[in-house]
DNA sequence: AACTAAACGAGACGGTACGTCATGTCTTGCC
DNA sequence: GGCAAGACATGACGTACCGTCTCGTTTAGTT
């Protein structure tokens, strides 16, 4: 994955400052923080980053290619707990993706490049490999581990299986980010529970029809 | 809900003119459409509408507020169908809210305010009040009449109800807009009818517990 | 002579304050006293004139226009002393001017402007009328002074009388300015004295030729 | 006169290419001509030279620096012709002067050092040195000359000799400086001999008088 | 029919941020 | 050490919008 402007092809000239790039991207989530997406200039940003705004400049193509590659690092730190059940490993991760949502400049930003994303495909892209992929693969690991565990069985079909994974991600995560930054209301412990109780049942439900 | 600044109370003066309402709720569509919401600017808005900047000001407060209405008359149209059905009726409500979230103006002004919306809670309400209690209401009118079919048990505890109500809002509405918005798949009829299996499967199974 | 950007046609709209136009020309010179021609900006202008930016550029369309305006208004000063002879008269003018040439705003300004005007026809002939053509107008009242009390006689052919007052004029500003600016000599009451005879002496060998 | 920074103490290391500097001021006076001076930029300079900015830094302290001696080797050319008379090789020494003048990259270098060195007396001396001064030679070896034919009286007070010359050399360089670029008008042969005229008939005068 | 008070268009205004450009310095690796 | 390449901090550029303001001009509904 390629956000970043990248340098010219190396014939010779002063290398990059590769300590400029987190100073850049720390000091984007602060401000992000502190004056939410359409307050966020890029002026402040590299003054609070201690470079100049030609820096910044050199190697970000705007604001939005910015800040989807401020929040892409926040979600590295997803990962898929083991829980001992696919039931509570669907709730961990639930509550996990609801505390990286919870945090401010999680909630502003991505909503803010995603609306962006809607009239700009190379930005939709961008989103989808930086930020939006990385959560899919954890759907796919939580089934093997529970083909493993034998809570599911395997899945012959790979077609009707990634149609079936997609579903699932759109609606795990289209229901945490929808309940949390659009009805604004909590996901804790009591509605991870109930949701993972409906999307279980209903995997079961669709598992015994033909798809 | 009221959203515009109030005319002062009459004790004389001219009118506002009301047609210009319409004009520029029209033209701010317009704009959205050909220039997303960042590029969008009340001056662009103005003289689209052939009006001056002022009279913009004087009955909006902001873009956020602009947006939202202009938006929110979009959502007017929204009904539930009586297909004859629970299932048939819901894949008919998310066929109805993807095409609505299908149109270039709605999906770009809907993100966008939600995420101005993360850091000004009037705007949230207001986004609450405007457009989103517009689709909670098809949830509820959606169970009443499956219970009035008797496909779905009376739910004697009120408390219960609203919770199943919004997890059950949470699903449908996040699942639509992260596959139309942020997976960028077509929510077509297949996709539909797959997710309603899994929507209800889930509830019956849940029916089936202590919530 | 217009050399300001002129408001549109008034059919509407707040009318531009005049009065901002007086602090943005003294605040232009004030600014080139201090700090020259090239480390002058036009934001710093706009600052000492408490004004933004926009709304010297809504005027001026950049720093060349502005410093001609600032320093032709200097010129209006200049006037032809009554000093009772033609050589009392050329004298005063010249100490006049030099006196002129001798501030640093000026000294600064004209030639830097003067330089621009190289590669600027527009900004040479409004270089042209704001400035040097007002000091034309003194060697031509010179003249007629000077055939009103007897000490010139009438010239009957206007195109030679044209000719000799132009050599004249490029003679008189450019020996004081050479003398003032890349010299750097004093234009002294000694240096004028000297400069009168010779000119006068010239005058008077070469009215005695067929031109 | 040195206005180069000149290479350390030589112990060792590669030596300057001596090549780069006649590039450097060739590649100056061309971009003079097609930018003029407020729009010529050193990095420009350096790429059409073809050497990096570093190398003219390390020659050159500025941009004033550069253009000064970028211009001052077009004055080597100016020497005095031998016309025959004192008249004549006055008329040769204004048309040579002129014809340097109008040369695009002379008359605007000329004018924007000069007004840079209105507030840099570092600047001012070296002008004098590299440009002012070789005109100044001409016209004593102009008047050696003409005392040698016996047109010109020996000179026996050298202070009044000075003064004279001064004078002179400012009415001559100031008359075709104000001429060709403030007025704008052709420096001629006509024009040449008419302020010829002049200027020996306002020496003769002058020279009848008591100084 | 005249009065009155607000709406309206036009556009100037003080601001703020933009994204670009030039300056003069520096760093790196090759000669 | 010179040199080409190019990153860097700095700071001005000229433009675009912001939201407010000041005009002169409609446009109702009173009186």
């Amino acid at each position: 994955m390629q956000s970043r402007i990248p340098p010219p092809a190396r014939t010779g000239g002063r290398p990059r400052n590769a300590a400029a790039d987190a100073a850049i991207l720390e000091s984007t989530r602060q401000a992000l923080v502190e004056l939410g997406w359409s307050k966020l200039t890029l002026g402040d940003v590299a003054t609070r980053a201690g470079v100049a705004k030609t820096t910044l400049y050199r190697r970000w193509a705007g604001k939005s290619e910015l800040v989807v590659d401020a929040v892409a690092e926040l979600f590295d730190e997803l990962e898929l707990p083991d829980r001992g059940s696919l039931a509570a490993d669907i709730e961990g991760v639930v509550l996990q993706f609801a505390a990286l949502l919870g945090r401010p400049e999680t909630k502003t930003a991505l909503m803010a490049v995603v609306a962006e994303s809607t009239s700009d495909e190379p930005l939709r892209e961008r989103i989808r490999t930086s930020i939006v992929d990385r959560q899919k693969r954890l759907v796919l690991a939580g089934r093997k581990r529970a083909q493993e565990r034998g809570e599911l069985p395997p899945e012959p079909d790979p077609t009707a299986a990634g149609l079936t994974a997609d579903l699932i991600f759109d609606v795990i995560a289209g229901a945490v980010v929808h309940r949390a930054l659009v009805s604004a209301e909590p996901v804790d412990e009591d509605w991870a529970r109930r949701f993972t109780l409906l999307l279980l049942g209903g995997l079961a439900a669709a598992a015994a029809q033909t798809w």
